[in-house]
DNA sequence: GATTTTATTAACAGAATTGTTAGTAAAAAA
DNA sequence: TTTTTTACTAACAATTCTGTTAATAAAATC
């Protein structure tokens, strides 16, 4: 019972991590994230000088998660490129699945203020770089097998965003229209996973022609 | 030059639109929208009591359009689905590409205060179910027909919203990581949409088993 | 045990933001 | 023309929100 030191330190930043995920930097009050945390909110201001500074703290560790998540996705072994395909798009459906209102975050922040997100730009910038150079090649020598139908990385890795990502985005909406709990909705969440891979799996196949 | 009466009323209500449609309820200044309207601040008040009826107004007006574009997707003739299915999305991605900040607005506003949204719930709820079992119906018959693989139409409607409506929601983080401005590329956005046809028609064809 | 550093509180200050009001000019109606 | 309604302004009021400060308690260091 002796290292509760920085106690509030840490549920300053769970509070902080809830209220700026929820209701984003504009929306966020530090008065509530202080009452939510239980503390006052003075202490939210000795701990961390500024809201900014607090929302950069959250912003960072956030970011840091997702770029791990991705990274996870494609340190992959020698099997077919459909096969390796599948398996990302699985792992990654599910690292999204564990942190589901983290692309809603990202994206809502960095329309409403570009500038936040030139911190961790080079970072991305070269890991995508990387990343598509990579996959390009192995496109490439699957198409010269006759493995798979010709296509652009981008152009995958965009499909394969936009399948897996946008279900989360919209969920908000869509438990609205229908009053559904979708987090109490598996089965909803592994047929659309199902649905990802085959629609890609579909997309990869050489054409019958 | 008598009808200028409620000329400030609507370039404040067009101020109201940007303001709103870029920084969200939360980020967006009454004085802001009147500054950028040309207007006195106590003028907006005069036409529009608060913030939140402001809003309100924009919040409708840009719903209605919403509904209305993705209305005319789905006034189909009596083509082969696929085809149909083709013309839709093609059709869709367009409505969207016209109104490339609809989306994200929508999806932001709804998650911070999903309350709002109640008031229109019912439209569109009435109205995906009707486009729903229209779908399934054609879907059914043109499966017994041998054209297509079976598909759950919910399932098809998030592929194609998915598909179609992601692009544009990424497109800031997209341009604040390659510095491109991707309102310029039109080839960009041509590729893509041909992409998500693509993508479909695939899921579409019967699988040769 | 004395001293210094760290943690904590309550009250306050400043700024920003929304909204009001009282008074005035212009336009429309009578 | 007079009256009434509408459009408009400037100054102000109220609130909300972020951030500070001065005083105090607790802990760590000496």
């Amino acid at each position: 019972m002796t290292k509760h030191q920085n106690n509030k330190e840490h549920v300053i930043l769970a509070a902080a991590k809830e209220e700026f995920l929820d209701k984003g930097y504009d929306g966020a009050r530090t008065t509530s994230i202080a009452r939510n945390a239980g503390v006052t909110h003075a202490m939210l201001h000795y701990y961390f000088k500024t809201k900014e500074q607090l929302f950069e703290r959250i912003f960072h560790e956030t970011m840091g998660m997702l770029v791990k998540g991705i990274l996870e996705v494609f340190t992959q072994t020698e099997k077919p490129f459909k096969e390796r395909m599948a398996e990302a798009l699985d792992i990654h459906f599910e690292v999204i699945r564990q942190n589901p209102r983290l692309p809603l975050f990202l994206i809502r922040e960095v329309a409403s203020r570009p500038e936040r997100f030139a911190v961790i730009k080079n970072v991305i910038c070269t890991f995508a770089g990387n990343l598509l150079a990579t996959m390009q090649k192995d496109i490439n020598q699957a198409v010269s097998n006759g493995e798979i139908s010709p296509i652009d990385a981008t152009t995958l890795l965009l499909d394969m965003i936009s399948l897996n990502v946008f279900p989360f985005i919209i969920k908000p909406v869509f438990e609205t229209v229908t009053g559904l709990d979708l987090n109490a909705e598996s089965s909803f969440w592994e047929q659309r996973k199902a649905e990802n891979i085959e629609l890609i799996m579909r997309r990869l196949t050489p054409s019958q022609v």
